[in-house]
DNA sequence: TTAATTTACGCAAACGATTGCGTAAAATGG
DNA sequence: CCATTTTACGCAATCGTTTGCGTAAATTAA
């Protein structure tokens, strides 16, 4: 009995001699519907395998039960552990969540996030790649419909959704936890300049040196933007010009590189070097020598961001409420 | 000059004094309309940010112009290449593409299939987990009108497209290896049982040892779902009663279990036991001692998998033409 | 000049669902 | 027994597009 195309309402009230909105209520179990006509409806629905057409329905009742998550990789476990937490609270109260990925790309994203907009997506999470004037331009071009939580990478202003992990303060025990390793030397990998985290990142690791008596040293600190080629060329200058005693990656992925440059030293140097970075992956503490990790709580920034957003969604009166959530993170593989 | 809400195609009609149907049809660049109509009306639309609604565009076109993606994990590197290629291809093509993961529950997957079919997405990609007659029940019950390509783990009928890579091979030529390393007690950590790509590592494991003359242990075989319970519980046996001197791991999360299990050995034990197992992460290659990796070519099979997909949605002709592509992985970290 | 054709636009139906309103029949009240 | 309310359903509009068809006016043909 399976059907060639899915059946529809008008099919079911032709095969019941009911009209369509007789239908529709039966299947709503309006009380505006005999209990007999109900129990038809609903039984011969439920042989034929109805299902309601959600494009038709989304188009009826101005909202499609979905939120949209923008990320700049699924991969990165940071992102993709708050993904799950966005899932978690979302699935709960019936939405479903849709992923897209930018790649760091503005273009991508700004695509990204007109085509959400345009099929109207209930709200969105955004973390936003570089450009952040760009992006500004395009949310305010999509109309004031679309309600928006800002996550990790935020705008300054305050007139927004916004969850974070304390950077600034993250990033201060990172590097103190370098020097009171004796290291004295530290080289900041910085991610691109101009979005929030690498600014709150970079505040905190030049006040730790400052705290400590250390001056900081313009030589050590490098920008890098997502193209592998900026890192490398970054870390071999550093290597060959100044040898820095310990690294302070501010991403997953920069962590990683500072490690497989530092592994590829000569001894003694390759295991005196300490590295710390920002990474959520789940495997980070196999590495010997270890690569000291700030663990954010991303399953719960996801959580929270889903639930800021969702609460504007549902909220019935329109006095918006911005938040300004801001989480601790941990630092681990320590010894 | 930001509007409140979204305007839409009557807004337009109603500013030009022109009918809805004309500035369709403008904006669509009908030839039916005069050059001096259409370029007042594209002016006024770009004006004030005119961008059509989806939802109303698809309920009319019945298409909807994204492919769906559901994969277990998107953090699994393996999964988040296969996506990536995916989009390439995709959007390529004008297609958007949506990702979806089920945590390998049965239940999470056939509600989002189902989400899938009811949203009319123009296709979908599927990896199924791992309960596969539950999962066929639904792919029937949706109807006919949504193409689907597997990939990864695919059922075992022909009547349906289908990209893998040679698990067969990949297993056969990884236990080889270790054999070649002058293993014998090779133990071999599937996945779940049941599913394609544990059935078929699991005989390339079994025929590389037969192959060398040495006799398949049941007891040095072991099956682990998604919990990472189970995982552990079948590393610490198989290490207290049998000692393995080498693991084969049939997934990303199994091999860095493994890993991690072996780590914690006492030496010399430790540095002798090898370890071989399918991994696309981009950083096990910095792990010392080495976890030698199968990596699959994801992205490949992301890529072909999309177009396999994007020329059944467009094919006019009905005939139905099965696809099955399988690509090599190969081996790496072995020094 | 008149008939045939082309141009340029509007009307209204359609996609598949929901819902306000109208109304027979049935139930209830006095 | 008649008036009123309730019950149970149908009609038609609506969400924002697209598109087949109809038709005035403008153009061309004869």
């Amino acid at each position: 009995m399976d059907q060639e195309r899915p059946v529809k309402l008008s099919d079911i009230s032709k095969a019941l001699n009911l009209s369509v909105s007789t239908v529709s209520r039966a299947l709503n179990d309006s009380h505006e519907i005999g209990e007999e006509t109900k129990r038809i409806v609903q039984s011969y629905a439920a042989r034929v395998n109805y299902r309601p057409n959600l494009i038709a329905q989304s188009l009826k009742e101005m909202n499609t039960r979905y939120i949209a998550i923008i990320v700049p990789e699924i991969s990165n476990s940071f992102f993709a552990e708050i993904v799950n937490g966005v899932e978690f609270v979302a699935n709960s109260q019936g939405y479903h969540v849709v992923i897209y990925q930018t790649h760091d790309s503005t273009e991508r994203e700004i695509n990204i996030i007109r085509d959400v907009a345009r099929r109207k997506a209930d709200g969105l999470l955004l973390s936003p790649s570089t450009n952040q004037k760009e992006v500004n331009e395009v949310m305010k071009s999509i109309g004031a419909k679309l309600p928006v939580v800002y996550f990790d990478r935020v705008p300054s202003d305050n007139y927004c959704h916004k969850v974070v992990c304390d950077n600034y303060q993250a990033a201060f025990d990172a590097t103190t936890w370098l020097i009171k390793q004796g290291k004295r030397r530290i080289a900041h990998m910085a991610g691109p300049s101009g979005i929030s985290i690498s600014i709150e990142r970079m505040a905190g690791y030049s006040a730790a040196l400052l705290n400590a008596g250390i001056s900081v040293d313009p030589n050590l600190i490098r920008y890098s933007n997502f193209l592998a080629r900026e890192a490398w060329d970054n870390l071999r200058d550093l290597e060959e010009k100044y040898q820095p005693d310990a690294y302070f990656a501010s991403s997953d992925r920069l962590s990683f590189y500072c490690y497989e440059a530092v592994q590829k030293l000569q001894e003694p140097r390759a295991s005196e070097v300490k590295i710390v970075g920002f990474t959520n992956a789940p495997f980070a503490h196999l590495l010997r020598p270890k690569l000291s990790a700030i663990v954010q709580p991303a399953f719960d920034m996801g959580k929270i961001a889903a639930e800021m957003l969702l609460n504007t969604i549902t909220k019935k009166n329109k006095d918006i409420e911005y938040g300004f959530i801001k989480l601790p993170a941990v630092l681990k593989n320590t010894e």
